[in-house]
RNA sequence: GGCUCAGUAGCUCAGUUGGUAGAGCAGAGGACUGAAAAUCCUCGUGUCGGCGGUUCGAUUCCGUCCUGAGCCA
């Protein structure tokens, strides 16, 4: 039996205050936090990933925060995959799960769905990655042409992964794509949810000046300890950004300095980034961090503004 | 004091056999359907250290001065 209820989801970029108006909205609804975050839900990295504090955690339950081993693979399909029993378990219990992160990639993946598509072998993803460019691009225009002129070509992640699973169907990735192909299977929010999508925005200098100043802070207390903590970080979490940072200051590389600075630069870089696309991306209502998004979320909740597009049909 | 090398975009540097110059990074904007804190795309006029000279034309050659580094005294 089905629970009755949605989450709601909060994103938007690093450092706009995603974690403390999710405190609030959950002591006010009574619910519960749930990770959103491709590289929170990693074990051993909270403080460089600004992780909620365990003092946060004992005012609402956190779930799905550095439940991860370090060395483990992860993408979209298995985050959404593995929050939904947790969702699903909170509704039960009657509380209100909220979804709090910045992985658009991933909140989509589970707001909206993925499309059905093939596991890919580790053995075919090496192999395909060891292929030149060039290659890679001959052979997708022979088993892909509708993928080779949609895709960007320039951008080998995308190349890679059209191969890939082209190779691993035995069929091509277009065939998947429904935002492609009218015939492919449309993508489904996952359970069936409708889930309020809510994005929180803020001033992009202020929201630099909050970056720089938590940089600092994570330096000042214990990012290069973390870093020298967590050896065996796998392909996913070592992109973090700041491993790599502290990695090449450990190696001698880079001053400590330099590593702090360049972690500030690579973090406002990522949160451009981010803005770009919770603007572009489809979202119910966002909100600037300095006009009440508490009451504003409240509101719009109270009002029933999603009611309507509950079980499944939601989309934009 | 003498000699040598350097002085070009915010930074690091390329280059122009004399026809006023271009990369990377930074910065700005954008894209994104299973690595997404990833990956990719677009955007480059700056007294080419100052002043003189030669030349149709100098950032490029010559002189001189300034600044920095090195070597010799």
């Amino acid at each position: 039996m089905k629970a009755q209820g949605n989450p709601i989801i909060l994103a938007g970029p690093t450092a706009a205050g995603k974690s403390g108006i999710a405190l609030e909205l959950a002591q006010v609804l009574d619910g519960e936090i749930v990770c959103g975050d491709a590289y929170q839900i990693y074990e051993g990295i909270s403080l460089i990933t600004a992780a909620p504090s365990d003092e946060d955690m004992e005012v609402v339950p956190h779930h799905l925060y550095g439940v991860m081993p370090l060395d483990t693979w992860s993408d979209a399909a298995t985050y959404a995959r593995m929050s939904v029993p947790v969702l699903e378990e909170i509704l039960q219990r009657g509380k209100t799960p909220i979804v709090v992160g910045g992985s658009g990639l991933y909140l989509d993946a589970l707001a909206w769905g993925l499309n059905s598509l093939p596991d890919v072998a580790p053995e075919l993803r090496e192999e395909v990655g060891s292929m030149s460019h060039d290659r890679q691009l001959l052979k997708l225009l022979e088993l892909d042409p509708l993928a080779y002129e949609k895709i960007d070509r320039a951008n080998r992640r995308r190349v890679s992964r059209a191969l890939e699973v082209t190779l691993a169907a035995g069929r091509p990735f277009s065939d998947f794509r429904s935002d492609w192909n009218p015939g492919a299977p449309r993508a489904t929010p996952l359970h069936g949810w409708r889930m309020p999508f809510f994005v929180l925005q803020r001033d992009p200098l202020e929201l630099h000046e909050r970056i720089d100043r938590r940089v600092e802070w994570m330096f000042a207390n214990g990012a290069v300890e973390e870093v020298i903590a967590a050896p065996h970080a796998g392909a996913t979490a070592l992109k973090a950004i700041g491993f790599r940072q502290i990695r090449d200051h450990l190696n001698g590389v880079i001053s400590l300095d330099e590593a702090m600075e360049y972690t500030q630069r690579a973090t406002r870089h990522y949160a451009k980034r981010q803005r770009t696309w919770f603007r572009n991306h489809s979202h119910d209502l966002a909100l600037d961090a300095d006009q009440n998004p508490v009451e504003r979320i409240l509101e719009s909740l109270s009002n029933g503004d999603f009611a309507g597009a509950a079980c499944g049909s939601g989309q934009q």
